[in-house]
DNA sequence: AAAAAGTTAAACTATTCGGTTAAAATATAA
DNA sequence: TTATATTTTAACCGAATAGTTTAACTTTTT
């Protein structure tokens, strides 16, 4: 093994820069093993092809975000106080990579057999906790009447649908809204809180 | 002029596919007039580059969602029934082109100068009324105490964002949720719904 | 020191792909 | 009919690019 391992680093870490600034197609090996401070033989003597070099970062990536989010739930907390550390939580760690939220559902979007089977596994892997975790949250909340009868797949996406919001529309958003910065941590904060009210209040019996 | 505009709208047609499947870089001119039942050297001759034949595609289909939007919008009704409308309005659309904001969604985020251009030109036009026109209504009905004090960008935003959610997630969701076809008649009336009584409930004053 | 693993550089292959060209065929307009 | 516009075919060019190979060089291990 003597010292790859940290090459190997280095190579996954400049693909997965190139890879989700210029997608798939748009990605060079030669312009990640420059940005690797590298050579292309390189890439292919620790992964065979642009095609598994690719795999490995979107699995790693993939991965990355449902840990995030599976470590953004907070189980043991009554459902008000779930929720505002959910959006606080979740809407942090996109934050701190801002990109791939786009390069994933690109990836998702035109996602084949293979895609298909890696994401069933990621989601497996964190068995049943996500988002199957939420959902139960939400319907014991129902339960228990803490909140309104609702259909908790729906409030489960509108949560997620407006957490991941600005990170998707980031560069539309700043034309309509040329004064804000709209990932800005101000804004976000702004943000998380007007989520927050919207949903409470939203889900008030 | 003669028998040439047909052609042009086949070429269209076909471009808009594959771009919309395979992405800019992904998609082939080949494939393009192969799926038109033409031969590339005609898209050379109608549009002189892929570039060019591209940025006809995307500026298009922007310029319909855009204005898809700006119909959804009827503007003299009461703030509750204004809502309704907009989200029955803007989903029914969506549903008709499932696939092309993710699309749009991608190439607004990999925009360089020339696509930013393009897109305030296209908000321009539809001059003010979109995202104003909206903005307008929610600041409107908060004077008048429809609804209660609140930030109406981001209002805006989650009513947008959980519109487009469904369309953008697709094949995620389809593994997530089984049992369920997301972007189904049936699934998408009580989308409606839901996203309606959250955002209803979650304004009152 | 010797062997093994890791790394580089550079040349090379093969293929894909955007774009061009030229010549012929077909359709339309005058 | 004649001129013009459109369409096809097929070959071709040139650039970009994934991937390979080889030989030399460096570092680590034993």
């Amino acid at each position: 093994m003597e010292y790859s391992n940290e090459t190997e680093e280095k190579i996954l870490k400049a693909a997965r820069e190139i890879f989700i600034r210029d997608g798939r197609d748009g990605a060079r090996m030669e312009e990640i093993a420059r940005h690797a401070g590298l050579n292309k033989a390189l890439l292919h003597y620790y992964f065979r092809s642009k095609e598994k070099l690719y795999r490995m970062v979107f699995q790693k990536e993939f991965q990355q975000v449902v840990s995030d989010l599976f470590q953004s739930l907070e189980p043991d907390l009554i459902f008000r106080d779930f929720l505002l550390s959910f959006i606080n939580n979740y809407i942090n760690r996109l934050q701190q990579h801002p990109h791939i939220v786009g390069f994933l559902l690109w990836e998702i979007r035109r996602g084949g057999e293979d895609f298909s089977v890696t994401i069933k596994n990621i989601l497996l892997q964190n068995d049943g906790f996500l988002p199957e975790g939420i959902i139960k949250k939400i319907n014991h909340a129902i339960q228990k009447k803490e909140i309104r009868a609702l259909d908790s797949r729906h409030l489960f996406m509108n949560l997620i649908a407006m957490c991941i919001y600005t990170f998707i529309t980031e560069p539309l958003l700043s034309i309509i809204f040329p004064d804000v910065e709209v990932n800005s941590e101000k804004f976000l904060e702004i943000r998380k809180n007007e989520i927050f009210k919207l949903i409470w209040n939203g889900i008030q019996p």
